[in-house]
DNA sequence: TCTGGGGTCCTAGGACCC
DNA sequence: TCTGGGGTCCTAGGACCC
């Protein structure tokens, strides 16, 4: 039996991508979107990329050159970088029942059984992703995730010559690869282990392929060592075609202005619950405890965790918690930055056994009808009172495009 | 003046129990 | 002067990813 074969399919600069489809004049303008609360770049095309605008490069220190260059400047669209990440992943399940998303922009695909017309089959997919969807993509191939990514790398990097195609099931093909990679550059390695590993001479990623595993999972961790595993083409890392539900469900933001009245960190915080618990019932599980944080304009940080007497999913019962949980925390006097509400001990709600004696209201039914709603009609076609109106804390968001494809309002027009 | 948000996994250390 | 050992659970913090 063949060995299996990974690939890792990525999107080149995605949200950039996204913007640009349903506004082919962008095609060859410079294009960059702007993180949340439109605080710093968080995606940019080759060209913006070539100005040296950076990942996380503030938005005010790139004022002048946005300006200078004509840049087109996008607050993020999640709506509709999420819908157009559903599609690509559909296209992707055509050339392979296998596939694994892995982010907004990336998915690990298995294939088995191929051998030489595998790369043939791959720019087939690469070809069809541009005719369908319009969304240049790079593929990498190889026997474990760790080398696909490494792969990709180079597809990535040397697009013309590879049709962003690149095949690493070839060891004397990794061998050549790894030797030209920096360790910073492999999955898994981020800036601290770089420098920690620079001490023990292991510079290039051929070094860290070389280094002795046992050693190195003593000093890091087990990580440490799947890696160096994996670059070897030994598989450690799990392949899952489903989603695995999370473990915690976070939601938060920074204000578009800073905050100090209590009822308006409240209205944030009942927002944030309120789609953590879609989030939660999204994935049919119950929450054991929740969280609230706070964070001051000074960058100290104000938390409580609030335990419910029994696992549930139903938002009362997570805005009671808020109502306590925030008169514990708020001082007044604070001037607040940012709030937050995490979920945390997920469990099952199948099959969850209820205490009889509690008296916590599940209104499964309820939330149900909630959900259903506000999926069709739009987020908070119905809520809870104390969600409010006023919005104080709502973030910035100057320059959105249209949700092309998620809300009829915003479809294009043809005139 | 203005620097995001949502996740995962691992480890160390403290509390507590027997 | 001596001052156990092992297990579990929880939390905080660090590191990584996109």
């Amino acid at each position: 039996m063949s060995k299996s074969t990974y690939a890792l399919c990525d999107v080149n600069s995605f949200y950039v991508a996204c913007e640009r489809l349903f506004r082919p004049d962008l095609q060859n303008k410079p294009v960059v979107v702007l993180s949340n609360n439109d605080g710093c770049a968080i995606a940019m095309c080759e060209y913006s990329k070539s100005l040296g605008i950076k990942i996380g490069t503030p938005h005010f220190q790139i004022k002048t050159l946005i300006k200078k260059h004509d840049i087109e400047c996008f607050s993020s669209n999640y709506g509709l970088y999420g819908d157009i990440s559903q599609r690509f992943n559909w296209v992707l399940s055509q050339f392979t029942d296998k596939v694994s998303p892995y982010s907004v922009d990336e998915s690990f695909l298995k294939f088995d059984g191929f051998t030489d017309n595998l790369i043939q089959h791959c720019k087939r997919l690469r070809k069809t992703v541009d005719e369908w969807l319009s969304l240049p993509i790079c593929i990498g191939l190889a026997p474990t995730k760790t080398l696909a990514k490494v792969a990709n790398y180079y597809a990535k990097k040397h697009q013309g010559s590879t049709q962003g195609v690149v095949d690493l099931r070839n060891e004397q093909h990794r061998e050549w690869a790894l030797r030209r990679m920096q360790v910073s550059d492999i999955w898994g390695v981020g800036r601290r282990l770089t420098q920690k590993l620079k001490l023990h001479g292991i510079i290039t990623a051929w070094d860290l392929h070389n280094a002795d595993y046992k050693t190195l999972q003593r000093m890091f961790s087990v990580n440490m060592e799947r890696t160096i595993l994996e670059l070897r083409g030994q598989p450690c890392l799990t392949f899952s075609e489903l989603p695995q539900p999370k473990q915690s469900i976070l939601n938060s933001r920074s204000f578009g202005n800073p905050i100090t009245e209590q009822s308006d960190l409240k209205e944030a915080l009942a927002y944030h619950a309120t789609r953590c618990c879609e989030k939660l019932r999204k994935q049919s599980s119950l929450a054991s405890s929740i969280q609230l944080f706070l964070y001051t304009r000074d960058g100290y940080h104000h938390g409580i965790t609030l335990p419910f007497s029994e696992p549930t999913d139903d938002t009362s019962c997570f805005l009671k918690a808020i109502n306590s949980g925030v008169q514990k925390i708020y001082k007044a006097g604070e001037v607040y930055k940012k709030a937050g509400v995490v979920l945390f001990g997920l469990v099952p709600s199948s099959g969850y056994q209820s205490d009889i004696f509690s008296n916590t209201s599940q209104r499964p039914e309820l939330m149900d009808s909630l959900d259903t709603i506000n999926k069709k009609y739009g987020q908070d076609t119905i809520k809870f009172g104390s969600l409010g109106f006023a919005k104080r804390w709502a973030m910035r968001c100057n320059a959105q495009s249209p949700h092309y494809t998620t809300r009829w309002s915003e479809i294009i027009k043809v005139s």
